[in-house]
DNA sequence: GCACAAATTCATCGCACGTTGAAAAACTTG
DNA sequence: CAAGTTTTTCAACGTGCGATGAATTTGTGC
């Protein structure tokens, strides 16, 4: 019904009248589709469906339905150092809490499919691990480890705390284990915060 | 080149010679190839292969790939009640470590490929994550909760601490962030009980 | 404004999938 | 040992996929 009286034409072929940029709506639509559907769930027509466009340009621009997903995937939804900063800001002996904060406050308001979606890409296929892997590794936790500056094993501890933090979003947003999938933002906080904070500023043994 | 100087007979047809469970057969095959592929990846000609079989039995016997599916996920590679009974021996306040050791006992030597790949089942098809909640909350969970004794939110406590059990594998085997990947069982020990000790017995806000 | 390049659609190809029905072989029962 | 049942393979169908190449339209340089 989303055309209303609009007769539907054929569309006719050749070059677009200017301005609209394929490409750019093809990975747009692409990380939608990719997300909800995971690698070989998505196909290449219902990608090219969402972005108005026809299956054949997928192949034009991208080469194929992989250079498609490879460009895709690389666009993630926030900025490694705004994030960082933000991380970092304020006293040492409370980035546990304000990184519970940050996850839920961006995930918890997109219902968190979104999280269950990139999972879903992250298992499915190599490599996106190995993407996000760069990215959370050699990106994002390498920066919160120096700005910590904590000096018993840091890369040990930032991946303890990773493996919390990708644990909190499992059960809360992908198997939805109760009550933790419905428990509130405060009483995550105190509960998981502590935990966190020993892994990055504590005792580890 | 794989049938050497052996003729390759093209299998006589009709019922087989006795013995042979074929039923049995598939459902094996069928947990190896949707562990390894996921639902959508794993073909029915590819388990019917690794069966040894015809596909038109997945059809005979299970009545479509859904049914084999269903059947073959359902095996879990645990006992729940040995498994409870062997985290609850000992005394409480060293739960967390024993259950430490029993994860990574259990998944360790099978390399994690295995625990990468019930995650890749558990994202991608949402019935998965349905049989795991019912399996992990429903029975192993509430078990151990009440083994612990903990009075003050039991429920809360074994999620979170389920959360960090989820994230060690996901970050150990499926991610693979180093040094986690590669750290030894004591290590892990000394780092991640503490965290789990606190989720059941201790202090959570 | 005319030739040429770029962008887009369409029709279609080949392939792999899940499923089906018939034929064939082995068991089972009397 | 004959008739009937169960198990198995085989050949094939329909479908949907990613990909390809020709046809068509728009934009660009001279």
């Amino acid at each position: 019904m989303n055309e209303g009286t609009q007769q539907a034409e054929p569309r006719r072929r050749g070059r677009r009248a200017g301005g609209e940029d394929t490409k750019a709506a093809l990975l747009a639509a692409a990380r939608e589709v990719f997300m909800q559907r995971g690698y070989e769930g998505a196909t290449v027509r219902s990608i090219a469906a969402r972005a108005g466009v026809d299956a054949a340009m997928v192949n034009h621009w991208f080469g194929g339905k992989e250079g498609l997903f490879a460009k895709a995937v690389l666009q993630l939804p926030v900025d490694p150092n705004t994030l960082v900063d933000h991380l970092l800001s304020g006293p040492r002996e409370h980035i546990g809490e304000r990184i519970v904060r940050t996850f839920l406050g961006v995930w918890d308001p997109i219902g968190g499919g979104q999280f269950a979606a990139l999972m879903r890409s992250v298992t499915a296929h190599d490599q996106v691990a190995d993407v996000l892997r760069d990215f959370f590794v050699g990106t994002l936790l390498k920066k919160v480890v120096a700005g910590i500056g904590t000096e018993d094993r840091p890369e040990l501890r930032a991946t303890l705390a990773a493996s919390q933090i990708f644990g909190m979003g499992m059960v809360r947003y992908v198997v939805k284990f109760e009550p933790l999938a419905s428990t509130d933002v405060e009483t995550m906080v105190q509960a998981v915060a502590p935990n966190l904070q020993r892994y990055l500023t504590g005792d580890i043994g």
